[in-house]
DNA sequence: CGTCGGTCGTAC
DNA sequence: GACGTACGACCGACGT
């Protein structure tokens, strides 16, 4: 065919596929509109228009409303989803920018965009002109001819009468038979079951047209023939829904289909709004700094309270407000030993006050009292039905605890808000939501408060800068808030997490964090003594085999001694391509000599005493005699809670040795440490989410699942396993979680790869249940770009469908893992919730000390430790619903060891 | 003397 | 290269 004059556009087709391009699909403004299928729709005209410039390009696109197949069968489309929101609050921006750009635009009521695309083709054949249709449905496929040719966008593909032929099989003239033999399940038409393509193109080879496959239905064999002869009554049906219509009067008449010029202002005012910076550029423009939809930052006029009757209005004001932003600051990032300094407030975006109480600098002016300002204050922050915003609101609500002040109506944090709508991105701190959402750099803490050795507490530094910093703080949170939480409320799912969950776990952790756990620190003290004898005794004898001293500590001069030095054989190398001298390497080379073997007790002696022995001791407070950790709740991508100052999330227990830490982990005198943990709580959930028939059995029968995973995979009866097979077959359940290869189990078993490899196909021969959820997994991130847990926690894979193999390859790893691990973080969340919620109703004196991910550890009064006990572990496993039992395991002891 | 990347090792 | 999520110690290079 000549160049074409024509290009019709299914512009309805492309929306939907270019909404579900997943590169695509996460594009969107600062404040969160979705933009991506506006997008890839326009750059594809774009590009058609490059390719074609003589061609006149018409866009058609379904209109809203019924169409006349729904009458002529109820059941059209029934089975289609409604469109998703996302898609829906796209099309006005499109339709908008298409006019702009001065291509004509139809949508006819009452058809489809195919049946106006068959007319006008039929309408311009008819005159003589060639037409395009741009289209990814297959259905357009009969309308091709002689000079109407079919094009394929994103593939680039041209399909002619020939292109059809080698695409489907079957002439474009027999496309509607083709369609109604198969039917088609998402516009919900019924065709012959059990034909599919194959068939049907056979059968259309064979006898040309439906009405002769009709005459001939006797001379079909086999089932499908049955299928086919039963189902003829129904055929005439689906066949005139297929069928395109290109009769109809449309309106304008193909004349009329001329393009205007482009309306570059109303262009720049709908790629200003959508934030499509590379199309602005080339138009010459750049990204408004305010739109319509991108937040923009009000700037602030921020107020310093010095008079009792300012803060007096203020506080009427706050009180008659619907919600507040606020934010207290203080001497001590850490807030068990943060002295209040001042607090900060915003009711509207841009008028923010700070109120100064506890400056100390050498001419400090006078301030308000702190014990008068907090009284002012406490019966807003404590009232329930008052909301509060805050950036991390944990540390707020702990530091006003330690001034008896119990902060409630904690309804918005903007860290949360930002970490449930994208846990991926690694930072939700305020400066870095600032940038982001609002474009604003607020005043950096380093700017007002030095750096370094120099740096100055919060109560040293000037109350001016102080002012106007603490205001700033409220006010860009308050407007943090007001761009993030719409997008929390457009997805529900997500929104609840964060209500249900993100939110009322604020107030426990700070409980957890604020109980903190009492350590014997002589214990330790004595145990770093030993160690430290112990590491000594190593050091000789390495530098005697060594033939010299050298830092055992040091990984780059272990790999001189015993690679250069030695000349050991290299078994694995560093991603950076170093001899490797990591734990498993020195393991196998320790097994011909004993230097690696020394190096390995250096180190992990080495390791117990700073880490732990030494580390812990300072860490008690000296105002609680207690170990106060920090938890991070918007830091692990997967919905974990994260340790930090000490992490008590990685004490040690896999060895005797540092078991013993454990030991220094006791409860109060006349307390008792009660260690509860969700058993298996990850495979449990794989059990859930994949419904494999067999695993959900085993768990619910109360199988011992490794024993019952060996007796799968080694096709034996349970009490045959042995202690090895069992030991293979928990491997393979660990690995399983986390996404593994056969390499990666082989090197734990130190088994063969082939051997390993076997395993893992034996597993999912005997779990096809889970065979198919990882595959479905997979699938899933790479159409959406994102998974989710039970609860509808997502998971964004940015790297899912990367070019690299091994980027790629790892985001599908954390495609199986993030579900399973972040549905147990969602659950032992509620638990800790829950728990929180009937410890502090019971009033029983006992306290919730520490997380570590599936494990719940609490410290009660001996007397009634063993109701508790039994309460709690009844409430952990009552938690949730799920296809198999959670249980949970709990014991109590005079130290966290023994309560194992 | 601080910061930062690399490596290692602890937990679940 | 090869098994997910964290935190943190230590080393050593680099910059002040």
């Amino acid at each position: 065919m000549q160049k074409p004059q024509l290009i019709l556009v299914d512009g309805s087709s492309y929306l939907y596929r270019a909404f579900y391009v997943p590169q695509l699909k996460r594009m969107m403004t600062a404040s969160g509109q979705p933009t991506g299928a506006v997008f890839g729709t326009i750059n594809m005209l774009k590009s058609l228009a490059s390719e074609y410039p003589e061609a006149q390009i018409v866009t058609i696109f379904d209109a809203k409303g019924k169409i006349f197949r729904h009458e002529m069968y109820g059941d059209y489309k029934a089975n289609r989803p409604p469109m998703p929101d996302e898609l829906r609050s796209q099309i006005d921006y499109l339709h908008r920018s298409i006019k702009a750009l001065g291509l004509p635009l139809i949508a006819m009521p009452g058809v489809e965009a195919d049946d106006v695309i068959g007319t006008y083709a039929k309408l311009a054949c008819e005159a003589g002109k060639t037409v395009l249709v741009a289209t990814g449905d297959k259905d357009l496929a009969q309308i091709v001819n002689a000079s109407v040719h079919l094009i394929d966008t994103m593939k680039k593909v041209i399909y002619d009468e020939a292109g059809v032929v080698k695409k489907y099989g079957v002439k474009p003239e027999q496309i509607i038979d083709y369609l109604t033999l198969m039917g088609d399940s998402s516009d919900n038409i019924p065709g012959v079951p059990k034909v599919g393509p194959k068939t049907a193109v056979k059968w259309l080879n064979e006898y040309q047209t439906l009405d002769n496959l009709i005459e001939h239905a006797d001379e079909i064999g086999g089932k499908v023939g049955e299928y086919f002869r039963e189902f003829i009554p129904q055929l005439p049906l689906s066949k005139d829904l297929v069928t395109i219509r290109c009769e109809l009067d449309v309106d304008p008449p193909l004349k009329d289909l001329q393009s205007t010029e482009p309306d570059q202002a109303t262009l720049i005012e709908i790629y200003g709004e959508l934030q499509f910076k590379k199309w602005l550029a080339e138009m010459g423009e750049s990204l408004p700094a305010a739109s319509a939809t991108t937040a923009e930052f009000t700037k602030g006029e921020y107020e310093i309270i010095f008079a009792q009757e300012r803060l007096l209005e203020w506080v009427e004001e706050l009180a008659n407000s619907q919600g507040f932003a606020f934010d207290t600051e203080t001497t001590s990032v850490l807030a068990q030993e943060a002295e209040l300094v001042g607090v900060s407030f915003a009711i509207e975006a841009g008028r923010a006050a700070y109120v100064p109480v506890a400056h100390k600098y050498s001419d400090a002016p006078t301030q308000l009292q702190r014990e008068w300002v907090l009284a002012q204050l406490q019966p807003l922050l404590e009232n329930s039905e008052l909301p509060k915003i805050g950036q991390n609101l944990k540390y707020d609500q702990s530091v006003l605890s330690n001034y008896d002040i119990e902060l409630r109506g904690v309804r918005f944090d903007t860290m949360l808000e930002s970490y449930v709508l994208n846990s991926v991105n690694s930072r939700h701190d305020m400066d870095t939501l600032s940038e982001l959402h609002l474009g604003h750099t607020p005043v950096a803490f380093t700017e007002v408060a030095g750096k370094g050795k120099a740096q100055l507490t919060f109560d040293q530094i000037e109350i001016e800068k102080a002012g106007h910093y603490a205001a700033e703080d409220a006010d860009v949170t308050l407007q943090l808030h007001n761009t993030l939480m719409p997008q929390l409320t457009n997805q529900p799912a997500l929104h609840r997490i964060f209500n249900e969950i993100e939110m009322p776990l604020i107030g426990v952790l700070s409980r957890i964090e604020s109980n903190g756990v009492l350590i014997d620190d002589t214990l330790l003290m004595q145990q770093s003594q030993e160690l430290a004898q112990g590491m000594q005794e190593t050091e000789i004898k390495a530098y005697d085999l060594a033939g010299g001293e050298f830092n055992l500590a040091s990984p780059k001069q272990i790999q001189e001694i015993l690679y250069d030095k030695m000349g050991l054989p290299v078994l694995k190398k560093t991603p950076k391509g170093a001899p490797s001298t990591a734990e498993d390497v020195l393991q196998d080379l320790a097994l011909e000599h004993e230097l690696p073997r020394l190096i390995l007790e250096h180190r992990s002696l080495g390791k117990l005493k700073s880490t732990y022995t030494d580390k812990l001791p300072t860490m008690i407070s000296s105002r609680t005699g207690r170990v106060h950790t920090s938890y991070h709740q918007a830091v692990a991508a997967t919905g974990r809670l994260s340790s930090s100052d000490p992490n008590l999330q990685n004490i040690p227990i896999r060895t005797e040795q540092g078991r013993r830490i454990r030991e220094a982990f006791v409860p109060a005198s006349g307390n008792t440490i009660i260690a509860a943990d969700y058993s298996q709580i990850e495979l449990r959930i794989m059990a859930h989410l994949s419904g494999d028939d067999t695993l959900v059995a085993a768990f619910s029968d109360g199988l011992d699942i490794h024993r019952a995973t060996a007796a799968e995979i080694f096709d034996t009866a349970l009490s045959e396993v042995t202690d090895e097979q069992r030991r293979h077959s928990k491997a393979v359940n660990f690995g399983l979680i986390y996404g593994m290869s056969a390499f990666g189990l082989a090197k734990q078993l130190h088994v063969e790869r082939k051997q390993a490899q076997a395993y893992i196909d034996q597993y999912f021969a005997r779990y096809p249940g889970v065979a198919e959820y990882m595959e479905r997994t997979r699938e899933q991130a790479r159409e959406q770009g994102f998974v989710e847990t039970v609860f509808g926690r997502r998971l964004y894979l940015p790297d899912i469908n990367a070019r690299n193999h091994n980027v790629r390859q790892y985001a599908e790893r954390t495609a199986i893992n993030a579900p399973m691990q972040g549905t147990a973080a969602d659950i032992i969340k509620l638990a800790m919730i829950e728990t929180d919620h009937w410890l502090q109703q019971a009033d029983n004196g006992c306290k919730m000390i520490m997380q570590v991910h599936d494990e719940l550890v609490l410290e009660a009064p001996q007397e009634t430790a063993s109701e508790i006990q039994a309460a709690v572990i009844s409430l952990m496993q009552q938690v949730v619903d799920l296809a198999i039992p959670l249980v949970v395991d709990a014991a109590q002891g005079q130290n966290w060891s023994a309560a194992h």
